[in-house]
DNA sequence: CAAACGTGGTC
DNA sequence: TGACCAAGTTT
């Protein structure tokens, strides 16, 4: 049914009361719900973005610790705020906030903008994220579609077709401008995705608890988990990365490399790594890592981890080898932006990817000259040691 | 517009 | 235990 013709049929008055009332008696209690400050809302919509409550709770703690003001948030260094995001992914998000954070001070002196229009011109806000924003902290009347909202709202009127894309998702957006009661829209709007979190579930919806069930075209049709029809996803690929722990032993120092502004892991640091070509062998591509960005002499050791790890839709098989400096780096040397010599301890000081986290995690765990002889002993159950 | 962009919780 | 999927935005 198109969800229109879904509109017309359906007492939406009744439903606005019904939602809103199993809203009163089954909200979450979420950090982020016991307040209206707009900075501490925008903080936690950008941080939720394809990202789970269960995941953000800690994160959005941390976060407004390290920043409590959008002026703090701006005149940190963008190295400091990707720390706060490493192992939350996406990092552009943060790069975004960093950036948005930096324009509020600058053409709103700090105070976060009341304008619908104005908030959506800021990096990294697109149209769910604005609207929700100016909905729950700042009072305005604006409609949702987000995952859960697009289950929810798909199911009610069973509509066929990509909810991402027109000419559905067009009409899912006019659909939950329709619903939304005159008053008490916020929490409609909150009740609407805690209904689709918790009840109007991907998997086994729970309809004999939804307040909405007696409104839903897929609960009276028995065709629930046929909606929403989201496009497939991309296959896996298994791709081979390479990695190396390149060691100055006179100074106790690694080198680390910074990600280019562009790609996966953007402003995030590393261990040199490639992805392995299908011709060379993994040696090679260790070689191949570090020449790409020192021409210091060294010598490639052994495999002393692998681990497997995804990204987006790629199977990576992580193999992480040690090389050594033949001669030290002397003291005086310019070290170009963008590699840094670090001591294993200082490590966790700068923001890695999760799988490079893990290399990190183990290399203190076995710290040399040990590294090697435990290794064998103490494999998680992540990785595997190479021997 | 299709593709890029990460990771961990969950069943 | 591996597949599915998450409070999307940008280019």
């Amino acid at each position: 049914m198109e969800p229109d013709e879904w509109k017309a049929a359906t007492d939406l008055t009744l439903l606005r009361k019904k939602l809103l009332a199993w809203y009163r008696q089954n909200a979450r209690d979420l950090p982020w719900r016991r307040t209206r400050d707009p900075y501490h809302i925008w903080i936690s919509e950008i941080m939720l973005q394809q990202t789970t409550v269960a995941t953000v709770r800690g994160y959005f703690e941390r976060f407004l610790d390290r920043f409590p003001s959008i002026e703090d948030l701006a005149s940190a260094p963008e190295e400091a705020v990707l720390h706060l995001w490493q192992g939350l992914g996406y990092y552009r998000r943060a790069r975004h906030l960093h950036r948005a954070a930096q324009i509020i001070v600058r053409d709103f002196g700090g105070q976060f903008p009341t304008d619908p229009d104005e908030i959506r011109g800021l990096p990294g806000l697109g149209r769910y994220t604005a609207n929700a924003i100016a909905c729950f902290a700042l009072n305005h009347r604006l409609p949702i579609i987000e995952a859960n909202t697009r289950r929810l709202w798909t199911r009610l009127t069973a509509a066929t077709g990509n909810p991402a894309k027109p000419p559905l998702a067009t009409s899912l957006w006019q659909l939950a401008q329709d619903v939304l009661p005159k008053r008490e829209f916020a929490d409609f709007n909150q009740g609407a995705m805690d209904l689709g979190s918790m009840i109007c579930t991907p998997k086994s919806p729970e309809c004999d608890k939804c307040p909405l069930a007696p409104f839903c075209i897929a609960h009276q049709t028995g065709t629930e988990t046929q909606f929403p029809q989201l496009a497939p996803r991309r296959a896996f690929v298994d791709v081979e990365h390479v990695t190396v722990l390149l060691w100055d032993k006179e100074k106790n120092q690694l080198l680390v490399t910074q990600r280019p502004d562009d790609g996966p892991w953007a402003g995030l640091w590393e261990f040199p790594r490639v992805e392995k070509r299908d011709e060379e062998d993994h040696l090679s591509a260790a070689t191949r890592a570090v020449k790409s960005f020192t021409l210091q002499e060294f010598q490639t050791r052994s495999a002393v981890m692998t681990l497997r790890h995804g990204i987006m839709h790629f199977k990576v098989t992580l193999t992480c080898y040690e090389a050594e400096l033949l001669r030290s780096t002397p003291s005086k040397a310019t070290v170009p932006s963008g590699i840094r010599w670090v001591s294993p301890k200082d490590l966790p000081t700068l923001p890695f990817s999760s799988p490079q986290r893990r290399i990190i995690a183990r290399l203190l765990k076995h710290p040399v000259p040990e590294r090697r002889s435990r290794a064998k002993s103490r494999r998680d159950s992540r990785s595997q040691d190479v021997t």
